[in-house]
DNA sequence: ATTCCGATTGCCT
DNA sequence: GGCAATCGGAATG
């Protein structure tokens, strides 16, 4: 895959209100670069918004602390943290500086070197269909698929580690519902999906 | 120091 | 549908 560096998404992008950088992310490519320069691509199929004032389900309701630090950062880098005790989450940081607001990455579409996400999900590059729907259908699968963990908190989205691509001028249709795994703020509908997409956790 | 529990996943019935 | 795995974060004492 070539990528097309002047699609990449400029700083200004990740600035803007939260509910929108989540709507503008559905259909466009995150790209990871790892050390042995392999390329990962994806196309986000489902985020959810979590911001820091109005939303109890937000990790930076409570303010800042040791972990939510990055959700802090002006928009534009990564928040990574761990979860359950063997998962990690990654998120987009958005808004302006000192807002704790962040877009979590919850599904994406496989669409380039599914050998390597394979091997980084099951350990193989041979692997069933099934597997195949499977690789990257939650937040936790995605970032064991891409290899993201807490040495990419904080990583800047305009280098050329982790970044997101303009994705093609297709018309999208996008679906709006409640967010998933939460106890507090259920009834904000702050999760949005790409319609249709066989690659969604539900 | 202790307690509770989580922005998940995979396996089980 | 239920539930265990597994451990760090945050609140509390």
């Amino acid at each position: 895959m070539e990528i097309d560096f002047s699609k990449k998404l400029p700083i200004s992008f990740y600035q803007q209100d939260t509910i929108s950088v989540a709507n503008q992310l559905i259909g466009k490519i995150i790209v990871k670069i790892d050390e042995k320069n392999s390329i990962l691509a994806g196309k986000i199929v489902e985020v959810e918004a979590y911001t820091q004032y109005k939303d109890e389900a937000s990790h930076s309701f409570v303010g800042m602390t040791k972990r939510n630090k990055a959700m802090f950062e002006i928009g534009g880098i990564l928040y990574v943290y761990f979860i359950y005790g063997m998962y990690f989450c990654a998120n987009i940081v958005t808004n302006k500086k000192d807002i704790g607001d962040a877009v979590l990455i919850r599904a994406v579409e496989p669409i380039f070197n599914l050998e390597q996400i394979s091997i980084n999900r099951y350990g193989r590059k041979d692997i069933t269909n099934k597997q195949k729907l499977n690789l990257t259908n939650g937040p936790g699968k995605f970032c064991a698929g891409f290899g993201i963990n807490t040495t990419h908190n904080f990583v800047d989205l305009t280098s050329n580690s982790i970044f997101i691509l303009d994705g093609n001028e297709e018309k999208i249709e996008i679906g709006v519902s409640e967010r998933i795994g939460i106890n507090k703020s259920k009834e904000l509908q702050r999760r949005f999906y790409l319609k249709g997409s066989q690659f969604l956790s539900r």
